[in-house]
DNA sequence: ATGAAAGCGCTAACAG
DNA sequence: CTGTTAGCGCTTTCAT
C-alpha cells in the first residue's frame, strides 16, 4: 500500500533535530547553523519531503494564490450563454496576453492564477465566496463590460481586487488603464502626419469614458495641427456601426481622407464601406483603428492600429495586487499605461 | 480593527449546537434534524461564516482543485523565451477553446481550474512540486510537442494526470485523443464527392503518429473510392513546408486537383503556391487542410478542414481527471473522438 | 440525531 | 541558534 506522504515530523526525525529547525530551513529563514542546514536537506532528500500547503495556509491565513476573472454582465446565464461566452473570451487573443502577462509576475514566485468566470449572478458570488473561503488572497478582474457589478460586490466586501480599466461607477478599487486621450492624439498625429486634411472620426458610444477620451484626445491633437473642425459620428463599438458611421461621415463630408476608428472592428467596417464606395484605403482615405485586436491583422488592408501594453499592464496588476494582499499598499490607486501605434497598411 | 472572520466555533454558538452539526449542515450530509438545520442556516446568515478551505483540506487530505498545465519541451527557457511561449501558446485560439471545455466541467462543481505553463525542466519541476504539496488534486496536460517529458515524469511520481494526446512513448497515462484516420478519411471523401480525380495529400513529419494515421485514413477511404495511386509530399507542418510540397507535388504531378494538407499552415502554403503558379482555388485544385485553426478562416480562400471537437475532448479531461482522483477508475484509458468536417471555400 | 474529542501538518511565539 | 508548545479551523470516529 502506497505509505501516507512524508511531514515534517518526519524528516525532523531523520534529522534528528525539532520541527521547528526543519520548517526553518524548508522556508529559508536564517538563524540556522549552516551545518544542520546541510542535514536537514539531506534528510529532506532522503525522505523525499514535500511541505503541505494546506497546513501552511492555515496558519499563515494566506493562499498564496490570485484568482484571475473574466467578468461580464449576464444577468443569469444558462449552460448554453455560458458555454458561447466562455469560448469567446477564452479564444480572444486580448485574454491571452492578459494570462500572459500575470502569469509572468507570479512566476518567479511560485504562483499560478486560478481562472474564473462570472457571467451570472451565481458567478458572481461564487467568486466573493471563493475569496471569502481563503481559496485566493485577490482577484485580478477583467471586465467586459463597464457596468461589471463585480468590482463594486468586491470592494463591498472588503476583499483585495485591481481591475483592469477604471470602473465607471466610483468604486474604490486599485485598477491600471491606458490613457486613451493619449491614444486618440496618436491617431491624430499619425493621420497630419501622413498629409491628412480632412480628417474625421467615427467614436464609440459616448456614455463610455473610454470613447469620450479617446475623441477629446484625437481632437486636441488635431487643433494643435490647425484643424479644428472634426466630422464625428458615433458608432457603437461594432462592425455594422463601423459601415454606417463611415456612410454618415461620407455624405456628409464627401472630402474626407482620414479616419480614426475608435476601435478594430468598427475601422474594419469603415475600410469595408470605403472600398465599397470605390475609395482606395489607404490612398483616398486612410484609416487609423484601436485596440490592435485580431481584426487588425486579418483586415483588408491590414490596420494601423492603437496598442495598449497589455502584458505590461497586466503584470503591474499582479503587482499591485500582491502588494495590497501583503499589507503593503493601502489606498486604492489607478496606474495608466501609454498607448503605442502600431503601422500597416490603412494609414 | 477587522475582526477575524468568523469560523464553524461562532457559528455553533450563536445557534446553540456543536461544532460536528455545524459542520454537518454546511456539508449537506444527511441526518440533521430539519429543525436544528434550519437553525443553523440562520446562524450563518447571521454571522456572515464562510468555511475556510485550507483547514477543510488539510482534513480530507485534497485541494479539489485541478492544474490545467500547458507544456512545451524547452530545455532551459530564459525569461525572454518563456515570455514569447507564454503569449503564443495563451493567444492560439485552441488554448482557449481547452479552457472553455474544462472549465464547463469544472464549474457546476465549484471548481477552478489553476494555469501553469511548463517550458523549462524548472517549470516541470514545479508542476510536479505544485501537485505533491497538494495544492491541486491532479493535472490537465496539453503538450504543444510529442516528445514532452512531462507525460512521464507524471506518472513515475504516481500522480492523477490527463493527457491531450496520447503520448508518444508509452506512459501510463489516460488520455483524450482524436482519431486522426477518420479525419484523413473525412477528408478523402469529400475530395472524392467534389470529383477530384487527381488527389494528392501534403503530409506531417512521418515520424509522428498523427501525421501517420492522417495520412493511412486518406489513402484507405480514397482506395474505396478506386483511387490507390496518391502523391505524397512530406512536410513539417510549418507554411514553408506546405508551399515546398506543393511544388514538389505539382512538379510530378501537374494533373492534380485535389490536396489534402495534414494542418492548416500547410495547406495555407499550398493555397499561396497554387494562386502563384495560377491555379484556383477550388476550382482547379480543392484544398482541404486540418484544425480548424485560426488560419482556416483567414487563408485566402477560406479554408474547408477537418475539425477536433476540443471542447468536448478537454471537458472528459476534466471528468476523467475528477473520476480518477475520487479512486474510481483504476486503470489509464484511452478515449477517442471523431472529427467533423467544417466546409468553407477551399473545397 | 447530536456532541466530545482527537487530530490533519505546519508556523510562530517563547524559552532556553 | 534550537527546541517546546500552542494553536490555525475543520472533519470524523466514537459515544451517547
Amino acid at each position: 500500500m502506497s505509505r501516507q506522504p512524508p511531514t515534517l515530523e518526519d524528516v525532523a526525525r531523520a534529522a534528528g533535530v525539532s520541527r521547528a529547525t526543519v520548517s526553518r530551513v524548508v522556508n529559508g529563514v536564517r538563524n540556522v547553523d549552516p551545518a544542520l542546514q546541510e542535514i536537514v536537506f539531506r534528510a529532506i532528500e532522503l525522505t523525499g519531503y514535500a511541505p503541505n500547503r494546506a497546513a501552511r495556509s492555515l496558519v499563515i491565513r494566506r493562499a498564496e494564490t490570485v484568482a484571475l476573472v473574466v467578468s461580464g454582465v449576464g444577468g443569469a446565464a444558462d449552460d448554453e450563454a455560458r458555454e458561447v461566452f466562455a469560448t469567446r473570451v477564452f479564444t480572444d487573443p486580448f485574454f491571452g496576453r492578459v494570462v500572459g502577462g500575470v502569469m509572468s509576475f507570479l512566476r518567479p514566485r511560485s504562483m499560478h492564477p486560478v481562472l474564473m468566470l462570472a457571467e451570472s449572478d451565481a458567478d458572481r458570488q461564487e467568486v466573493v465566496s471563493f475569496l471569502r473561503q481563503g481559496r485566493a488572497d485577490g482577484a485580478l478582474v477583467v471586465s467586459t463590460h463597464p457596468d461589471d457589478p463585480l468590482p463594486a460586490l468586491l470592494a463591498g466586501a472588503k476583499l483585495p481586487a485591481v481591475l483592469f480599466a477604471r470602473p465607471s461607477r466610483a468604486v474604490p478599487l486599485t485598477y491600471v488603464d491606458l490613457d486613451h486621450r493619449a491614444g486618440g492624439a496618436l491617431a491624430a498625429r499619425h493621420l497630419l502626419a501622413r498629409g491628412c486634411r480632412r480628417p474625421a472620426t467615427v467614436s464609440g458610444p459616448l456614455d463610455v469614458r473610454a470613447s469620450r477620451e479617446r475623441l477629446a484626445g484625437f481632437r486636441e491633437a488635431l487643433a494643435d495641427g490647425g484643424v479644428t473642425d472634426v466630422p464625428l459620428a458615433e458608432g457603437g463599438f461594432t462592425l455594422a456601426s463601423g459601415i454606417e458611421g463611415m456612410a454618415d461621415l461620407l455624405a456628409r463630408h464627401p472630402d474626407v481622407d482620414g479616419v480614426f476608428a475608435a476601435n478594430d472592428l468598427m475601422a474594419q467596417g469603415a475600410c469595408r464601406l470605403l472600398r465599397q464606395r470605390g475609395r482606395r484605403v489607404p490612398d483616398d482615405v486612410a484609416v487609423v483603428g484601436f485596440d490592435d485586436s485580431g481584426v487588425a491583422v486579418t483586415c483588408e488592408p491590414p490596420l494601423t492600429s492603437v496598442r495598449q501594453p497589455v502584458e505590461r499592464m497586466a503584470e503591474e496588476m499582479a503587482r499591485l495586487l500582491d502588494s495590497q494582499v501583503r499589507g503593503e499598499s493601502q489606498a486604492p490607486t489607478g496606474v495608466v499605461f501609454d498607448p503605442e501605434l502600431v503601422v500597416r497598411a490603412s494609414a
